[in-house]
DNA sequence: CCGCGGGCCTGAGAGC
DNA sequence: TGCTCTCAGGCCCGCG
């Protein structure tokens, strides 16, 4: 998409989650991409038009990117090409050949339209917490982001508001690197006097791991996940806890089984011997 | 501020 | 084979 023109989207339903901007592909057509980045879970596209095109996966949304040489290619292409299938809800046709399909089952992904001078100031981009694998994220910004919390730290991390782009598997396996429990109160990491804790620097250090060894991976493949030339990711292979119920602890030396408990209404994996 | 329950959707898997 | 039930990577709302 990078520096290419949309020549033709197809939106084939009025909404996703919620109703696509007016007018939306009339709004891309003729438009190019001039910048392609990501902020917390949204992936942005920089419009000549003065525009953001904000899209959102939901749970389980997914890009293919291919190009016009490549769309005979058998097998994971086949929804390119009049072979749509019913979750196929929009494609770009762009300048560059690329034909790229938004794909989504349960339709809890959206697209917006912003304009860049408003972006900032969008209530979905202003209140978001800091980019774990930014240069400024550490133990001491994640502490004061929990400081005064009374809610669980897995509740905290799950929060956009205090750190950017976590879901639930990466808060579950972050927080078992760093050795800490879920049901932990968030302020418990954050200060001691005025030096952040030990704690905070273990899981500011153990958010950063888990993203980078999962990225390596090309993320983690549950049921809907794909790679954008439709590939799995395979870092749910190397999970140490999500999914692990009744499982060895893989903490060297520990002797505790992986436990699953609901917070929130959402599962939590985590050890309770080595993770306190 | 916080926890909880319900809601938005479809599909996969388990149990019967 | 087919039914019903539960659960799923996100996130919002309203209630108490």
């Amino acid at each position: 998409m990078d520096g290419a023109r949309f020549v033709r989207v197809e939106q084939r339903r009025p909404d996703l989650r919620f109703p696509f901007p007016n007018n939306f592909n009339k709004r891309l057509e003729g438009q190019s991409v001039i910048g392609l980045g990501r902020r917390a879970k949204y992936l942005l596209a920089d419009l000549s038009s003065g525009e953001v095109l904000l899209m959102h996966l939901g749970m389980s949304g997914s890009f293919r990117v291919v190009h016009g040489s490549d769309e005979d290619a058998p097998g994971k292409f086949h929804h390119v090409r009049g072979k749509l299938t019913a979750h196929d809800h929009v494609v770009f046709h762009m300048s560059n050949g690329a034909v790229i399909t938004f794909n989504d089952p349960r339709r809890f992904g959206y697209m917006r339209l912003i304009a860049r001078e408003e972006f900032n100031q969008d209530p979905m981009i202003e209140a978001l917490g800091p980019e774990p694998l930014g240069n400024a994220f550490d133990g001491a910004m994640l502490a004061a982001a929990c400081a005064g919390k009374k809610t669980s730290l897995k509740a905290a991390l799950s929060d956009q508001k205090v750190v950017a782009g976590l879901g639930n598997i990466y808060v579950c396996e972050a927080l078992h690197r760093a050795h800490l429990s879920p049901k932990r109160r968030a302020s418990t990491i954050a200060t001691r006097g005025a030096a952040p804790t030990e704690r905070a620097h273990l899981l500011a250090d153990g958010i950063k791991a888990v993203l980078n060894d999962a990225i390596k991976a090309g993320g983690s493949s549950l049921r809907d996940h794909r790679r954008t030339d439709g590939d799995l990711g395979y870092f749910q292979h190397s999970f140490r806890v999500y999914d692990r119920a009744g499982e060895k602890c893989p903490t060297p030396k520990c002797k505790g089984t992986i436990r699953r408990i609901v917070q929130g209404t959402r599962s939590t994996f985590f050890c309770p011997v080595c993770q306190k």
